[in-house]
DNA sequence: AGGATTTGACCCTT
DNA sequence: AAGGGTCAAATCCT
């Protein structure tokens, strides 16, 4: 069976069934003295996502999700400081051919990597600065002056990347117009065990309709990207997806569906956060993102699936922590 | 001492 | 060739 319909099917149906649960939720808070006006906004707007969420599904279905091609030989081997002979890396003249031909593997693989932008403005009470905590730990690497810009660029990279195999890196750029808006640009996917926890809240929060609206409505474009990062957040079983060719090891950090840093809770943001400042603001979000660049996607992400974290995330087959929360009452709900 | 950040140099893409 | 992205040695911080 065509493995992109199948889980277009099973997410169509997955999304239907949570409006119906978001609807059952809503008609016993109608009922409910407790209940707040702000509770029963947020479930109708669950409701309204699922069924968006849904048609969208319905819509994208003419356009299926490739399978990926098989992997090349070498892009099991992403990168490491040293080269495939064992030589230093700062070598770079006496790069082999196949150390040329790996480089240019990663280097398609990482123009390939989902993308996407969120404006935050920080506050006084941040102290203007950088908003560095979105619920992954990351690494600077690099900072540069860009032309045009008045300020520089600052590069991060998951923490992560060596010890996981996480590719995940974010740019984050203070605006010019307004210095208090930083523009950060995610690049590539967190397939690193801090992902579990952050996607987790990802889907434990109602908040996930602001991306949705910013990034693909918006345009009225049917990605499949979008697809992906359903099937990225949503509780769908891919059993029968050979994981091997199709999985989708995707994870987006808590903020890339339209959650604000304000709706996690800060004591099970990142289980190592260096930079532990906490921000919380409204955010757009703006995914671009090319469908013919699909295919490569697949590819970057199975090239993880040897390594002992996965990233891919069924809620019906993850593995938590033992500690996580799962008594908070809001968790799920 | 080990990890994080800084920063100049290098590489790749356009 | 220019500009952006990344590397890695040097430096800083805890």
């Amino acid at each position: 069976m065509d493995c992109a319909f199948n889980w277009e099917y099973k997410t169509l149906i997955n999304e239907l069934t949570q409006g119906i649960e978001h609807t059952k939720q809503l008609r016993e808070h109608f009922h409910s003295v407790a209940s707040t006006y702000e509770n029963q906004e947020l479930l109708l707007q669950k409701i309204l996502s699922c069924y968006e969420q849904s048609l969208m599904i319905l819509k994208c279905s003419g356009s299926p999700v490739q399978s990926p091609p098989a992997l090349p030989p070498s892009s099991g081997v992403i990168e490491s400081s040293v080269s495939v002979d064992g030589s230093p890396r700062s070598d770079h003249k006496k790069r082999s051919f196949q150390d040329h031909q790996e480089l240019i593997d990663i280097s398609k693989k990482r123009k390939s990597q989902p993308t996407w932008t969120e404006q935050v403005k920080v506050s006084a009470e941040t102290g203007f600065d950088v908003p560095t905590d979105d619920g992954y730990s990351w690494r600077k690497y690099g900072q540069k002056d860009i032309l045009g810009a008045k300020y520089p660029r600052s590069y991060y990279r998951c923490t992560y990347r060596h010890m996981q195999n996480c590719w995940a890196t974010k740019q984050v750029q203070r605006s010019d117009d307004d210095p208090t808006v930083f523009e950060i640009t995610y690049r590539g996917t967190h397939n690193c065990h801090q992902a579990t926890y952050s996607a987790l809240q990802s889907t434990s929060l109602a908040e996930t309709i602001e991306y949705n609206k910013q990034a693909n409505y918006q345009t009225g474009q049917c990605s499949n990207q979008v697809l992906m990062n359903l099937k990225a957040n949503l509780r769908v079983d891919t059993d029968e997806v050979d994981t091997n060719e199709t999985a989708c090891p995707f994870s987006f950090p808590p903020t890339f569906f339209g959650l604000t840093g304000g709706g996690y809770s800060p004591s099970f943001v990142s289980p190592t956060t260096p930079e532990s400042k906490y921000y919380g603001f409204g955010m757009v979000h703006n995914l671009h993102h090319s469908e013919s660049d699909l295919t490569d996607i697949f590819s970057a992400n199975t090239s993880t699936t040897s390594s002992p974290i996965v990233g891919e995330f069924p809620l019906d087959h993850f593995e938590l922590d033992p500690n996580f929360p799962f008594n908070d009452p809001n968790l799920f709900s």
